[in-house]
DNA sequence: CATGAATGAGTATTCATTCAT
DNA sequence: AATGAATGAATACTCATTCAT
């Protein structure tokens, strides 16, 4: 069966490099103005490929959304001696993740799509956004669990601590494109954790 | 000369006209998928016309946006016995605001056309979100001079209670366009602001 | 109102010259292959243009039927004296219209589309060919009642001319389509009616 | 040579099924909507062996008509006591046949291809229409040596029971492609019979 | 010999913008 | 000043045919 591996091989590069040439033009252009012809262009392969690797532009993006979901692995809060510190240095994995993989960039086109699909949107939220809170939530649990923060509402807490960094680091995010984890992030995270802390600290 | 204030007029009634179009069809549709003639139709108005009005389909968006800036009056928080209610129901008033003249809406808009656009974006964060931002923190400075908040970074203060209300109450409402104010919004806001009272109450 | 008679005139052209040159490249290419960008070119138009006079190829093909069928004025067999030449010239009259019209290569499209339009078909069938029957079948009972045919079953009677007319006049020409009314369609024609007129003349 | 012909055969099998499939796909989509890539997967082989055993979708398209025909074996009318039920029940095993087989639909694609493969149209013309009325003219002629007929044009007979049989079930057969050979089918053929009969009976 | 993947040349349709009147 | 008609460029998607393995 050598030819059929080759023949896998082959087609997994090429629905690779479609998916990556579709994440470029959708990050670039978005969606509506995105066309799968410059797609095709940048992943090396004629359109008609394309439409035989995804059944749509719409399934493509779906796909390209896909990739980033499954890329996102859920971290959470390191046990050790400076509670702030822990807290603070896990909220900057997951600013920093989020910086790297461009995850304001295709919100963006998610949110610009949403009164045309907003069941994606839904979805994206369902298995994005609520479970990333969730997460934080039960790390948040596993301090409180340890005496290092007092007992708390801590769904509560995750999105008082989500909501004041977003505020700082994700909204303009969302403005300006070209924005980077600026140098004070972790000075602003700080401060917020700190709030936190001296609300809910043990 | 009633004939040309007559015309004035005239021209007046056309341009308001056609903004009042285009803002309902780039509500509904986004950007690209507007169509400058649905927008002529429904203003009554021939595209040569809407033409003669706004340079392009681009600067009629921007006509749009300005009419909602300005259309933003400041408010402030009142005086009065309880600080807490106070707070509470200029949070209120903010976010009732927002919901009325549909300004997620056109945010999603916006952030759409950020990567096309940049320029609008940083135009309207720097006209609509942060003057916004620093009205809050003025409001809340008064109280500290009133002696009923302790003395503290009020512009810090302002992004605590906006991010963790738009957590809640505006991020949602980016990702679902049926969304309306629920019902339990007040409750959420009072929450944010026992939190920040009492790290920062008198 | 010059300027909206002006316009008129000349959208009016625009629709003509746009059924002609559909007409023709329908009738040259049949329904799937015409190519609207042809139809287009050829009536000097651009496709816009012709999509604001037609919403479809669809439609634009359903105008140069309607088109043809109006040109379809009903005739009817002339009185005089000698039977058998009135009927003959009453068929050669219909034949000699339908030649000219090239109703045959419309029939052709009518029926490669009769799969994906069905409905299309027993419009036609309804609107086009039945009252061509009841036509010719109340010529010839005009003729019973002037005494120059027995009575008998007119409709039969029609169809049953129609018939071997057909056979030898129109089934060759849907299989032809540089086919002519061949010089001796009236011999043949003659042929028919004299058997005709065997049975049922008085 | 047991490979060889196993070979062969399975070769045989593949082609087969690929006319079949041709068939069916040509029968449901028209000639210019079907898809090859559709015939292929029905007939459960490549594209690329599809080309090897036909050289273009219009080689195959060819084939499967000649099948078509090659199936047709000609009848004859049977000899017996009652000339009229011997000739409406030829013309019956006539329709019948043509009905089961799906001619029509078959006559709608090469109908519709006449503009851009004339020379099938003619080829199928005379290799399958003509010599249908030749064999029909000669199974009246015999009729007529059995002195059951008077002396006359046979084949001008044939063209008369063809045409008046065609006109009331295959003409509107071609507009209406759920047509079955409906009941009256036998009265009406034996009403035209009948008629043929009074003219050209012993 | 058989294959599945690849493609280039199409297809119908849309839309922001201009122009003759 | 106002219009409605006109357009060229673009877009998502399809398909008969070929080719590397």
């Amino acid at each position: 069966m050598g030819l059929e591996n080759y023949r896998r091989s082959v087609s997994e590069a090429k629905h690779a490099s479609i998916l990556k040439a579709g994440r470029d033009v959708f990050l670039r252009d978005g969606y509506s103005r995105a066309a799968v012809s410059d797609i095709a262009r940048d992943a090396n392969v004629s359109t008609a490929t394309l439409y035989k690797h995804f059944r749509s532009k719409e399934e493509l993006f779906d796909a390209v959304l896909q990739e980033a979901y499954e890329a996102d692995e859920s971290d959470s809060i390191a046990e050790g001696a400076d509670t702030e510190d822990l807290i603070v240095a896990y909220c900057m994995r997951v600013l920093q993740s989020q910086y790297e993989r461009r995850v304001h960039a295709l919100l963006r086109i998610i949110i610009a799509e949403v009164p045309k699909a907003p069941q994606r949107a839904r979805h994206l939220y369902e298995n994005f956004v609520t479970p990333r809170h969730v997460a934080s939530a039960q790390a948040l649990e596993r301090l409180v669990a340890l005496g290092k923060l007092k007992p708390h509402d801590t769904y509560y807490g995750a999105c008082f601590l989500g909501g004041v960094m977003k505020e700082y680091l994700v909204w303009p995010a969302l403005f300006d494109a070209s924005m980077t984890l600026p140098d004070n992030a972790e000075a602003i995270v700080r401060q917020a954790v700190r709030a936190y802390l001296e609300l809910y600290g043990a």
